[in-house]
DNA sequence: TATATATATCGCAATATTACGATATTGAAT
DNA sequence: ATTCAATATCGTAATATTGCGATATATATA
């Protein structure tokens, strides 16, 4: 027990639960906000806006590039990263799929 | 250590991010498209579609009510499970000033 | 080469989540 | 009143997540 039953449920379930757990958490949706505000980022940035740890911030960071929505590449003894655009636009329309159905009139409530 | 550290981030950052949370499990997102398709239904109902056990299909409606996101009324000796039109709208609103913003052309990557 | 800077990874402790059996609770039917 | 059916809650075991110090790695600079 503790451990979820991944098989019983739908591929497109599965991965949309996943990317929305990445997602929430805080200090990620406050990651992803400075990073579109800004552009870009390295990590140390992070670590003095948020305040914590860098190496939370590097494992937050981690877990975001783990969906693709963010990446990173080496520019001198740092790592600047940014919004994968094409992963962010694939999120939304995923999201979009989901969110922005039309619900029905309830029959009983 | 092993707690979120709310107090650091902002009131939405913090709002969004558990709204998320609670959508980010595949039976949560199972529940709320079996709910949307069937209109509504019962705890049972649920319990036979997904095979998860009564108590735990129990516990996730919970929580998916904890975000106001369902709502649940009595009718005889079942519950009967729908959506709350206009939570689901706020979230819609919510998510989509998240999502659909525009992401500007990366620096670095 | 030595040192400083930036990041990643490891290992751990604290806490949270997931799932379920057992057991209430509540209303319907007999 | 008793029994049945549907749901909620409690307690618990297994597992996952969060956060951080310590350490490794890699690059720039003196």
């Amino acid at each position: 027990m503790g451990v979820t039953k991944t098989e019983i449920y739908k591929d497109e379930q599965n991965k949309l639960a996943s990317l929305l757990k990445v997602l929430g958490h805080p200090a990620r949706i406050a990651i992803l906000q400075y990073i579109i505000n800004q552009k870009a980022c390295i990590c140390n940035d992070l670590v003095e806006e948020l305040g914590l740890a860098q190496a939370t911030i590097s494992q937050h960071l981690k877990e975001l590039k783990s969906i693709g929505i963010i990446q990173g590449s080496i520019e001198g003894k740092s790592v600047c990263y940014c919004i994968e655009e094409k992963a962010w636009k694939d999120f939304q329309e995923e999201f979009n799929t989901f969110f922005n159905q039309d619900v029905k009139v309830n029959q009983c409530c």
